[in-house]
DNA sequence: TATGAATGAGCCTTCATTCAT
DNA sequence: AATGAATGAAGGCTCATTCAT
């Protein structure tokens, strides 16, 4: 129960996040959304009109966020470009430990009704576009240095965009049948953080990682 | 609008596979089900009795298909182990391919209603642990033989899922901004099954691959 | 499940029968009646036509019953009447213990469709006014011999069913509270019909019952 | 049609109280039930929910005029017992003639869903032991002091209530058959009043009636 | 701003009945 | 005679949305 008396709008939004996030548009009702704010079931319908309009309100925040996380994946111009992958990747791995439903939710959505499609472009694709035109610029320069293994930037955030998301999505699947036995959930996704890392570095360098 | 004028309850079946899948439980009506199958709608609870039912034979369904898939990752025994992981790679790639929303379907269910989950170890639990074990003893071995850098069986096998999954389960964002202009779609998963092919052979492979 | 290969029509009948008596008409369903009588579901209309139909069948059946043990209350002519009175009155009780849904039965499905007091006259009302007819004139004799006291015939037959009927109508509330402890439901009945017959005595008698 | 523009609630409530009543649980339709109460059908699911809650709260209700009218059994305590028994019987008779069919309703219905003989265990048990109790206490200083014939507590109440509760029960056919010509219903009833207090006191008194 | 009450549309399901074979 | 398949009608219920206050 979310309740802040001082901005009941605020809860109601708060309340959908959780709910929408977890289950998706069809099987969120708004009377359910209202008690979980703490709130008049006509209120929410006060306030957001719509169960729709609700929904959308939402479904931008989360897109916002998620364009949000893609700046994650750059970091400081001085480091080296290897090391800044690695940060980066982490940073990524990270914001989507603490967003699991974010990705599915978001794919999901756009599946089932691809209108939406239009609110991603609008949010997203500048940024996108230039996040990856910087990125391919930095590893032209490194490809050109010879320091790694030519890619593609779009490719690379894909691989890096894989390895990170489909473990949480799959978490509830995974959780069941990939941790070893005495390994704590915890240290299981740490450990697939290295993993994560390791994969796309072997990716691009044109030396072996070395064995630990 | 499927008809198979001998086999309505086929029909129904196939129409509630196509929604399942694309729309999961609770956003498809029994209604559209019945309509897409070209039947009446009274006549899709004289077969299947509940909604519920007719959900669970889809889903029983998939979660054999999606045990069989895990066959595809393993091939002929004499052949050279990397070699055998590349054309696994590449058939569980095909397979997903051809079947782009049963991961998505399969994750997004059981999370809604986790007491899917017992039909899932029911299906896979024997198979998946059987397989693993294989795997991991040809690994051992190789690694012995200094053939390739150590990994986890489950290791390995939730990096290449991660990659060959997440592309088709997001493919419709992807779709719009990670294609290259003027390549097409199947040229652009074609490409992609090559990239994840080297990034697992690069993970693996105690020498980086030659660059092409 | 009643099955008589040689006449599932017979079956069906039987079927309805117990599955009428105890539900009524509108909480049995033909599914049910056909699978009692381990018949097709089609079978049942085939030779009945419709649900309503086939009930007639059975009430009509009842009602034949209900008029059959009218007659249990009237015996042998050579027989004292006070003793020919307890005679019937046990004979008729042994019948309502025999078939303790039929009154119910009758007085519930008379009350939700009136239409049928049609057919309860077509069977009974010759019957209980000829029957009347005699019992009245043989009290008139007692009464003028003395050995009674007045009392008009239906009112007399009334009495006789109100204490009959009820005992059995409402034996599942019964059952749970007015059973003394360490009496078996059967000794109870016993009793009852003791109770009744002694009732019926006592209001006909001018000498009180001697106590026991 | 009931409307009582003020309590639309209370309005379901009546009508699903006549409507119950005669016709049971199985042959109400909320439908119906919202029509009578002049109330869209989807109100009755917003006040009560389901059929079967709002059922429940009549069977309730009615469970609880059940047990009052047992109170009406035992009258002033300074009144000689027999004539007390006459009064509290005509009591009983008249609460019966308010509410023809409550006896029929509550007996139908636990015998359709035995489970709600807890319902009645709940509301009637505690009563019910205790009068019964105080009823017996009575009757043995009686039976001592030789002014009646011994009985028990439990056999006399049901006498009583079977000879009041059948007449109503089975008005619909009685209506049609028992009544002398010429009577009109209202003095068949009140005779009938008389009759039962005749047969009970009959049964009690150690002296025969004085004939009329 | 806030809410209890009200409603229409739609969903899942059951069931008596019919029909083709 | 027998039946699997098919269907329309209706029932119970939910839910997003609106309205009067």
């Amino acid at each position: 129960m979310i309740k802040d008396d001082k901005n009941k709008e605020q809860a109601i939004l708060e309340a959908a996040e959780q709910t929408f996030l977890e289950k998706g548009f069809e099987a969120s009702k708004t009377t359910q959304i209202a008690a979980k704010a703490g709130v008049t079931h006509a209120m929410l319908h006060y306030y957001y009109r719509t169960k729709e309009n609700l929904f959308n309100m939402v479904f931008d925040k989360k897109l916002q966020l998620l364009k949000d996380s893609l700046y994650s994946l750059v970091g400081e111009p001085d480091v080296p470009f290897l090391e800044r992958v690695e940060v980066g990747m982490k940073a990524h791995f990270d914001f989507i430990a603490r967003n699991p439903h974010l990705p599915r939710f978001v794919i999901n959505e756009l599946l089932f009704k691809p209108e939406r499609l239009k609110m991603l472009e609008a949010v997203i694709e500048k940024t996108a576009k230039s996040l990856i035109g910087k990125i391919q610029q930095e590893i032209d320069r490194e490809v050109e240095r010879g320091a790694i293994r030519p890619i593609g930037a779009t490719t690379l955030l894909l691989d890096i965009a894989s390895l990170n998301v489909f473990l949480f999505a799959a978490l509830p699947v995974v959780n069941r049948f990939a941790i070893p036995q005495g390994m704590s959930e915890k240290e299981f996704i740490e450990m697939r953080k290295q993993e994560n890392v390791e994969v796309i570095m072997c990716r691009l360098r044109k030396q072996p990682y070395p064995e630990p």
